[in-house]
DNA sequence: GATGAATGAGTGTTCATTCAT
DNA sequence: TATGAATGAACACTCATTCAT
């Protein structure tokens, strides 16, 4: 029924070398994301970023004009383009705007937040500093999108009574502030927070769920932050 | 024989030389921070720190062995013993958990977020890879504490019938997350939030504390978070 | 069968993957020379040549042995046997030994000073600390040769009463230094001198011919340079 | 009277440590030029000079920020403000324009082409395509002034009568070659020369004056370069 | 104690050369 | 034969650290 002993269709047709030529800049890409994840960009060395990528530095130097070119790479690489989809789905979506929000972050944690991708915002809250042209970039395709979304869908609750009236721009950083906090988490705070909750946040962010809604969805008049 | 006018009582006595000894450290552990948090700790040069402190690379040397000694006593000078009087606050306190906390953030805010010990925050979630040693050092000293009182706060709460009960373990994450973020935002996502949010957000804490304590103080069985 | 119009004689009978071949060494040398005379030994890139001559690197190699080899192939292939044929015009001449001088310059402007193969003394006075093997080899095919030359002319415009007596082994680089300079006027000192000068440089060769003449034919007893 | 002992009066009174400070940029210059002059730009490595000046390479980079600001320092400095002095002396002059033109030659060799410094223009006939900038810098120090100053020798010599009216512009050329000539036997053309010429040219020297005399002083109707 | 000139190990980058295809 | 991807030795340059003054 299938052919049962092609490795790879479409690399089934090119001689090794070749193969290998398509295959270099993935994966320098992969070890470099890794390594600057992991030690930073400036403890990050172009031999060590070779050597797990199973090449020499001069191979390296092939792929990418520069150390900086790489870890530009490296961030545009892994920014997905993934706010498209999810501003379709906003569109679509049918259900309360509840529901909206859940699924939203249900789906981050699986296309974001649990993958490595999640390491890149790691590396723009470490180096963001010393890379300005990086970090506008990063801010135009990253946060930026993302602020939007958020905010569409606060508006969404708002306009349809779900959620009661409060500073929206101020609610966007309320939701955002549990993924940005998971994704440190992960990268940075390891030692400071429970294994299970770095790898299997879920409980996590149900609980922000939670408090989220009830936050949000309380009637209008409800007095609350009084002092 | 005495001068009149004595600038600083514990420096009254010392001859000028002798008392700008003892304010070396304190001259370049000051300089340092600022250096370190706004460029990190690679991009950050030894000449430079000594330049901002008024001193000459040598003298630098002269008080800490090394660059990475200096960059640990940066941190450990500025990691406030302040867990210990907000615990003696804790003890004290005799309102409403919910007061409580709203009286937390604005400590933080106070105390921390607000001046430049918070960017030391911004140093171990960049650096903390590169400095395992200074990391726990600053997990014990800071990140435990920190999470012990908010846990502390929760459960009050919960026992005296004010919050709904909930996994406390994350719901403490659920009060950490806003001061990281604001942290963050003030020193690596600068740009990615307006001004007027980075350095006056009580705006943003209120509207955090709002949707924090309508989430946890919504009565027992309140249904929430179907799906 | 047989082509009608056939482009090289001896090309001819060969199909056109062999010809290329036999081209390529010629094609190789052809961009060495250019790119070594522009832009100096070091500055050369080996790729650069393979690329002008319109070939991989890789292919580079299969020809010459390495980029000194290369070089070294350069330099060899363009110092023409050219001394064998003015030692034969030189034997032939009838005239006037003013009027072999004069020729003795107008063919050296024709068949080197304006073509390609005045970039040899050019690379020769750049490159020969680098390279005393060719420097020696220069000095054998090129510069003993062309100094012969001169040494016999002036013997001869002496022996027969035409140039007066004087120290012909000086005399000798007062004939070169004029060819020598209009070289590096036209290599290396391009923005000392007019343009016009560069390329036509019959005046100053005219110039230089008349005071040379002058000098050298004055009377025997003519008194000179007294100080 | 005079004190036994002391080295040198103005380093007496600096300590050790001072005095080589001011004298390191010289030394580096120094050692430097020699082997640059030797074995061109791309050949000469840092690490060599610093080792020739008995330093280490970091110090050379604390005294020159790079290879090239080395390079053009070492061309700069070596480029004696001699032509404010010769022009003096040519306004001074009150000889025969033959005699000023020995004069010339006399001076040209004791302070240029027998000293270290006729190695600049080795450098620049070698690497001038490699550093425009330098070379512009050199034609306007050194080659415009020069040949300003020949120009001006020839003009003197027609006005007065003494040399028959020719092409100046060609003249000053004739002038120039041999000394251009002497440098290079001296500096790449060493093994194509005898010994003695390179570093006694005198003789050499003098024949061309004298031929350069007789050419420009025949009588003006003198008929040459008939042909 | 304070200085800043000197150091040299370490890193990014280049480029002639090799070799599997 | 021709290719061009891969290599790694070599080099310019940096910067934390030392130490004579």
């Amino acid at each position: 029924m299938s052919s049962p002993s092609l490795p790879h269709p479409c690399a089934a047709e090119l001689p090794k070398r070749e193969r290998r030529k398509e295959a270099r800049p993935g994966e320098l890409l992969d070890a470099a994301l890794d390594l600057f994840v992991e030690k930073g960009y400036a403890a990050t060395k172009v031999d060590e970023v070779a050597a797990r990528a199973g090449v020499s530095k001069g191979t390296l130097f092939l792929y990418f004009a520069s150390k900086e070119e790489l870890f530009k790479a490296v961030v545009r690489e892994n920014i997905a383009g993934r706010f498209q989809l999810w501003n379709e789905e906003f569109e679509r979506f049918e259900g309360s705007t509840a529901d909206m929000l859940r699924y939203c972050y249900s789906s981050w944690w699986e296309h974001v937040g649990s993958t490595r991708a999640s390491g890149i915002t790691k590396l723009m809250l470490s180096e963001a500093g010393n890379f300005p042209e990086i970090a506008q970039f990063y801010q135009q395709e990253v946060a930026d999108p993302g602020q939007q979304l958020i905010r569409r869908m606060l508006q969404r609750g708002v306009e349809c009574g779900e959620f009661r009236a409060c500073d929206i721009d101020c609610a966007v950083y309320a939701v955002l502030a549990p993924l940005i906090f998971l994704t440190l988490c992960k990268h940075t705070m390891a030692t400071c927070v429970p294994e299970a909750f770095r790898t299997a946040p879920q409980g996590f962010l149900d609980i922000q769920l939670d408090i989220l809604l009830q936050g949000l969805c309380a009637p209008a008049g409800t007095p609350i932050a009084t002092r």
